[in-house]
DNA sequence: ATAATAAATACGCTTGTGCTTATATACGCA
DNA sequence: TGCGTATATAAGCACAAGCGTATTTATTAT
């Protein structure tokens, strides 16, 4: 599984979301996502972790989640050659709407 | 299928890539991924059009894909706000490397 | 009209993904 | 030591993705 594989299933960005904001342990993230049980949660961190998008660190029994978002910039890198398709293509709208 | 879903799978970022340089016909876009069949290649295409990336024209009785990466926007807009935490990493990394 | 070409769809198959239930592992505490 | 809590793994299932072969639809050319 790629990078981009990881981020097209909808739980795990929720899941990149709410580590965005602060490290949480499994236990918290589990319950963030009532839809789901705690195994599944368990294998998208798994899944999270194998591409490099997380790390956890042990604490007693507890694993706390951290972001290591580097792994995002192969997507970055990637779409960066279409952003300029797209805003040329809004420039071109912008002056559609002007010049009527 | 989703944006993301769509991007997630190689052979269709590789027939983006073609569109990006410029139009192609089925034929050529078939000739391109020469791993696959014709149907295969038809069938992603179906794909990428239902998402929006591309769009068709008839030309006789051969259909000219063209790049729409509007919708591209949408995975951009996800990733914003990622981009400065590993720009933030980078930055320690940075200094961990000038303070040595 | 018929044949040839271009592209899309139908069908069936295999594999992978995501899920749940059940179980294992590890730690913390009485 | 033994029990509860936290997390991960195992096993099995349903469903969707991606593929190839065969066929259909549409257009062009003879």
């Amino acid at each position: 599984m790629d990078v981009f594989e990881a981020v097209a299933e909808p739980n795990r960005r929720h899941l990149l979301g709410l580590l965005a904001e602060r490290d949480r342990t499994a236990g918290e993230l589990v319950d963030s996502l009532p839809t789901l049980t705690q195994p599944a949660v368990s294998r998208h961190l798994r899944v999270l972790r194998e591409v490099g998008l997380v790390e956890v660190r042990p604490d007693g029994q507890r694993r706390i989640y951290a972001l290591k978002p580097d792994g995002l910039q192969r997507i970055d890198d990637w779409i960066t050659p279409y952003r300029r398709y797209w805003r040329n293509h809004l420039d071109a709208l912008e002056q559609h709407l002007e010049n009527r």
